[in-house]
DNA sequence: ATAATAACGACAAACGTTTGCGGAAAATAG
DNA sequence: CTATTTTCCGCAAACGTTTGTCGTTATTAT
């Protein structure tokens, strides 16, 4: 149990030699000689010498670090996603620092705060449903830290982003539903913050309009995550006079508390209504009454792309390159069960 | 978008004063006059100056950083235990290195290795499955970062854990079983690493003792926690003549699987054959057969106190006294639906 | 043999901050 | 008005590493 720890300068002392070159033996840096770098090596092994990281982060102004913002670790599209990033991150030694906003602005402005001062290499986030702006992210500039955002990518310009093509399946969701009869498919949408870019509305619409289907406005509803207001809007629908036969819903959690609620107001699932949603989560496996189909958004590869795209964008910085905005859009895919 | 950050010399050179004066005229050091104290306090807050957090990580020998190994983020009961951490991480301002082993003992190696080279000032850890030993937890005590396990802790002394107290709520369920008139309970455990201190058997043996039932050994079978291998413990349980009429096992996740297994052989859950399970995990309110009952142990307060106990050696560390090896156990609580 | 070149390694500065110590000026006491 | 204390601040070292520059010695060419 040695209290103090070998550095460098321990090394150089023993051997009489000077810190640089014991820190040159151990780079093998041309310009020492085989027989000092030999003895060096040989010390620092039976030394059990290792670099202090603190210090190099400090000189190279690098800590090999990045940061992840999420807005919980609770949904398994996000879990699956740190997958992702964390089998990149740790290919290229790097190590992942976590934040969850839970979906709370300001907790999602100190942790990148936190993360700043820490000096992490970069960010990947996926901003909480609260984030009705994203200077936080914008200052990071200042620090030279590249920002790219996941699937919660907020609707600006000049950000990095991967993301996926929700439109797409919208559109083939609904037509799905159409072709198997229903008139009148409803749509439950997330909160406002998280629609700037409305991809699964606009595939709704378009749907619609590819089959010449009237958009009925009352059977647009919206949720804020939350049990209680997924239930309002479900409500909403129930109370129509002429009810929707399907619901196209904003994802798979949303989802499981909409059939719960369903089936507590006396609906037989899937014969008086049925869910259509996005995710794709696994534990839908499980349950008595999934969604009859779910689009699923690929999380470990919207993680690997997102941090791919970040260690690029860390190169270019590094090799003081212009880097353009990139805004990777993989596409998803329809799972029908 | 400023290349050059401000620092402490780029200060004091301005003011015409020196970097230590005004690193105490920011820290409030008494001996700073409220003059200069003032100025250099201003011109701070107009060029925005921030501390370098990687220069004070180096001299304090601290990096406000601790480090999380677990298994997977995957299960619930690990993200809701990962709430509790990062809510008394922020409280002391500090921030989590996450890893994930995914049972695997050389990758955990791996992330234990990296979070020491990152000096993290703590680490906080649940045990992969395949973890047969722990020399790469103990070796931390050379560096001097203080390791506490968390629910998957390893048999050994001179650790630092916080767990839930499983044997007690064993015997409950196990009794609770009883009483319900089942005279043929299973057990299916998990693999072996995890069972060292097997306390959900002793509980199981325990209630079997007190109410003068005798254990058939071939009740018991054991799951590596894949699905094939849930399925292969059932299977043997099937195939006995003298079925269980009721399983007590691992956790949720592996009931899930052995209840969509028990379906697909054509028992009817909890009339043929019912489940009892251990972390009652959320999901489980979703699924359409959920175990009858199951242990909540407490993730986010687990993981609360294993940080509250993390915090205290690493205080314990920098004023250098002697901390004694505490083993916190709270209690779990039998939850029958 | 002498001069030019190559090979090797030392010196010192730098990264930004903190902190022990000492010293000058100002304030107080006698 | 001198002696003592207090107030305020600068100097320099330190944390461990990397890196540009320069000087020495050994090697080669002439």
């Amino acid at each position: 149990m040695e209290k103090k720890l070998p550095t460098i300068k321990e090394i150089a002392r023993r051997l009489n030699i000077s810190a640089s070159t014991v820190s040159r033996a151990l780079h093998d840096h041309p310009s020492i000689g085989l027989r000092t770098k030999m003895a060096v090596k040989k010390l620092a092994a039976e030394l059990n010498y290792e670099p202090n990281q603190t210090a190099i982060f400090f000189k190279q102004r690098k800590t090999f670090t990045i940061g992840l913002v999420l807005p919980n670790l609770r949904e398994e599209f996000f879990s699956a996603a740190i997958n992702g990033i964390e089998d990149v991150a740790l290919d290229h030694n790097y190590i992942v620092l976590i934040g969850q906003s839970h979906d709370d602005l300001a907790r999602e402005q100190k942790l990148v705060e936190s993360m700043k001062n820490h000096r992490v290499d970069g960010i990947i986030a996926s901003i909480s449903s609260s984030t009705t702006h994203i200077e936080h992210f914008e200052q990071m500039k200042n620090y030279e830290i590249p920002v790219v955002f996941f699937d919660r990518v907020p609707d600006a310009k000049d950000i990095h982003s991967v993301s996926c093509n929700l439109y797409d399946s919208s559109v083939e969701a609904v037509e799905w539903l159409i072709k198997n009869g229903h008139k009148r498919v409803a749509f439950l949408q997330g909160p406002s913050t998280l629609n700037m870019k409305n991809e699964r509305l606009d595939g709704y619409m378009e749907a619609h309009k590819k089959h010449k289907l009237p958009v009925d406005e009352s059977l647009i509803v919206s949720t804020d995550l939350s049990l209680e207001g997924t239930q309002k809007a479900i409500d909403s629908l129930l109370q129509l006079k002429k009810r929707p036969t399907a619901v196209l819903s904003f994802n798979d959690y949303v989802t499981l508390d909409a059939i719960q609620y369903a089936r507590q107001k006396k609906l037989t699932i899937n014969k008086d209504i049925c869910f259509v949603s996005y995710a794709n989560v696994p534990v839908t496996q499980y349950v008595e009454y999934p969604p009859l189909a779910s689009v699923e958004q690929f999380p470990y590869d919207q993680g690997v792309s997102a941090t791919e795209l970040l260690f690029r964008l860390i190169e270019k910085k590094t090799s003081r390159l212009e880097a353009p905005y990139e805004n990777i859009v993989l596409k998803s895919e329809l799972i029908i069960r």
